[in-house]
Formats: structure tokens, sequence, C-alpha cells
DNA sequence: ATGGGTTGTTAGTGAACACTAACCTAGCAT
DNA sequence: ATGCTAGGTTAGTGTTCACTAACAACCCAT
């Protein structure tokens, strides 16, 4: 299959609709790519406009015009528009993990509680912020109808709240934690943090850092205390 | 197989049977209306269609079949389509306030902290259930960058949030709550909650009713624990 | 009943859309 | 050099879009 390069997922694209500005790995200059190298080019442009303008706002013209090449070219890759937001759908769905296994894994042997909510909610918001087109597609895709915006929560977050409720559950086995759904208790950390990251993608809620950080603690102090059997808190 | 998707949309113009009934003040049958019903009816059908397909997904034809109509009609009282989506979100965020003034100035009054969240978070859920229609055009309004999705936010949930961090400072200088920053505590909760709402109706996670009540309990326990200073031990 | 204003219709308009047939051309193997 | 193929282009296709000019049916005041 296609060896899908990996293209740095960092953007410094321009945002002129109509200027020929390639900004995947090129062989030198300005010469033709290879197949996979276009696909790659393409999904990574695709994902960018489609989580700018949605599936029906983003035009073919548009797309064609971010690479610097015809339409026709898009359909040498993908047979339709909608299969191209399927691939890009998949792409994400595959390769956008909030946070990998092995990572996820090493948290949870963190002794401390509060380090590790603290982690954890930066981790979430981090997904949200370090690539906007990442939340905003999802959403976009949700409101469509697509149905790999499910997809991408069962293969995503679900395991994600599953591992942060076995985690919750621990806790209060070992008394540390009231009792509680633990199930429960993880989506509702998730959604506050998940709520947060949505206020600052997609409604433009911006603020500095240092706001940022003072936020994050709150939450996950706000929630501590909640969750935690009470005795002096430190 | 050039065809895309040569649908169904104009089926059938005729006869109401474009499964929504009329259910707007109409004077008898299938009678003429006045400008005023006209207008409030092209209105409620267009928030139906908008939130469903979003402003791009959405065409004059559509709404003019829903309608019973022709699209000219349309035209009589919206210069174009997106005066209509604008006048919409204007009559949203004008006619759809989460609590009445009064009703929020009363529930300030409970005496009981855990009713009065309980309310709190039941009346935003209840916002976002008892019409599907409303979160999920605020949402496609928010994506597709239409400047009246910033007027909402302005003119509701601002003034939402608001009125609760007064009543949180109100309960730290009385000494029932730890100290913190009010309105990021106020934002927290609701979106706490707001997260919860949109899972149920953007994402389509249904859950019985059961379910949902103790959800809520949890989320609101959770949070009251959380920001309730811990008993001294005497 | 009949004029006049309002509410509706039919039948289009040019532009933009997704998508394609047919044709180039760069660049590598030989 | 040259032929071949894969990566690219030009110039369209029919369809659907938002929107409109011109006209017909309705209903109320007189």
């Amino acid at each position: 299959m296609s060896s899908q390069k990996a293209g740095e997922p960092g953007a410094d694209l321009v945002a002129g609709a109509t200027g020929p500005a390639p900004s995947v790995p090129c062989p030198a200059g300005r010469q033709r790519m290879s197949s996979d190298q276009r696909r790659a080019a393409i999904v990574q442009a695709a994902v960018r406009l489609f989580a700018q303008n949605g599936f029906r706002g983003t035009t073919t013209r548009q797309l064609a015009a971010a690479l610097g090449v015809s339409e026709p070219v898009l359909y040498q890759h993908f047979q339709t528009k909608r299969e191209l937001y399927s691939a890009i759908l998949e792409h994400l769905s595959v390769g956008s993990r909030i946070l990998l296994p092995e990572d996820l894994e090493r948290l949870f042997k963190t002794s401390d509680d509060r380090t590790f909510f603290l982690r954890l909610a930066t981790e979430i918001l981090k997904w949200h912020l370090e690539d906007p087109s990442r939340p905003r597609i999802l959403f976009y895709s949700a409101l469509e109808g697509h149905e790999l915006s499910e997809l991408f929560y069962e293969r995503h977050i679900l395991p994600f709240h599953h591992a942060l409720a076995a985690f919750i559950e621990r806790g209060m086995q070992q008394g540390r934690f009231r009792q509680a759904d633990p199930m429960l208790v993880a989506k509702s950390f998730c959604g506050t943090v998940a709520h947060y990251g949505l206020a600052l993608t997609v409604f433009s809620h911006r603020d500095d850092e240092e706001t940022r950080n003072r936020t994050i603690a709150l939450i996950v102090d706000t929630f501590l205390n909640g969750v935690r059997k009470t005795e002096e808190p430190a």
C-alpha cells in the first residue's frame, strides 16, 4: 500500500486560497511528486481545508489551488470528494492519538494524583490546541453526520475513557477516591477539559498561557477535591 | 458512474407531505398565510433545516419544499439566504434563553447549594435536549464562522456565567466555598454540563433518563465537593 | 361585482459545483 | 537519443445552486 511519507504536522501554510503554495516535502525545488508524496500532500491540504470550511464548504477547486495543481490530480488518487473526506477522517482516526498507549501506561504509574490529572488535562488540551484542525474536523463530521466520526469516538475517546476509568476505580478500591461509577467520573473529567479545548478552538475564545495554566489547575484541583475522600488537602 | 447523488431532494413539492406538518398558526386548512405568519413559518422551518444541514448544506429549494411553497416566497421576506440565516440566529439569540432572568434571580435565592446546582444543570441540559436544533445550529455557526455565533455567546452564555460567578463569589465570601477565581469556577461547571449536552445532541450518545439523572447528580456532587470548604474537624 | 394590493406561481438566469475525456511532458531505463 | 510511463494540463460535461422577471390566483374594501 501507499507508504504515506510522514509530512511535518506543523503547518506553516499560506492562507491564500489561490496561490500555489506547496508545503509538503518536495524532492527538489518544484519538480513532480511521486504518487505517494502527492497523496500525502493532498491529505494534508484536505485536512486543513475541510477543518476550516467543512465538507460542503470546501471545493475541489480550492483544494487543487492550495496544492498548486489542477483538479484532475485529485481524482487520480481519490475517486470522489467524499472518498477523500473519508480518507482524511480515517487518517486522523489512526494517526492522531491524544496519548500514545505506552505514554498512557507510563502515566498510570504516576504516584501523585494531582500530577497525573494535571498531565492528563494538559495532554487533552494540547491535542486540541496543537492542531485545531483535529477538533474542528471532528465536530464538522459529527454535525454533518459522517459515520466515521463515531469511529473516531470508538477508537480514540472511548478507550481513553476506559483506561482512565480503570485508574479511577483502582483509586476507589484503595480508598483514595469516593465511591462512584468510575466511567461517569472519567467522562466528567474529560468532558470538562474537552469543553475548555472547544471553547479555545471552535469558538475562538483565545487566552494567554498563564490563564490557560490557571484554568487547567483549577479544573484539576476542583475535580480532585471533588472525588477525593475528605482528608487534609495538602 | 458520473452521476453524483442524483437524488430525491425535490421529490414532492406538493401536498405538505414533506415530513413536517406546518405547525404555525394557520388560518385554516391550506389557505394563504399573512406576511407575518409566513415569515414565522419560514424561520421555523429554517431553524430545523439549518440545524440539520448547516448553512451551506441547506438549499433554498429544500426550504421551500419543507414549507410547501415555491422559492420566490422566501425572497419576499428575506433578501438573501444569508440574511435569512442571520435572522434565525438573531431569533434564537433573542428568544431561546437557558433560563429567564426572573427564574435565574429566583433560583439564586435557593438556600441549598445542591438543589441550586442540580437545578442549574438540569436547565442547561434541558436547553440542549428539548430542542437539539439550538445547540446544533450554534455549533454550526461557530464552525462556519458566522459572526452572530459570538453574539449569541455574549448575549446568553456570558451573562449566565457572570450571574453564576456572582453567586459563587458570594458563597466564597460567606466561607462556604474555597477561594478561587469565581468566573473560572462558573465556566468550569457550565462547561462540564454543556459538554454532556453536546455528547447527547451533536454526537448522538443517547442514554436513558435514569443514566441522565445519575450523571447530572454525579457532576453536581463532584463539583460541590470540589468547591466546598472541607469542614474543620473541631 | 370589481378594482387593487397582496400572496403565490412558472420558468427561467448566470455562476459554481463535482467530475471527466483527451491530451501533453518530464524524466528514467535502455 | 529515444521510447515509455507516470504525473501533469486544458477544456470541457451535466447538474445544482442562489436568485429573479413576469405573471396568475386570491381576498377584502368598496
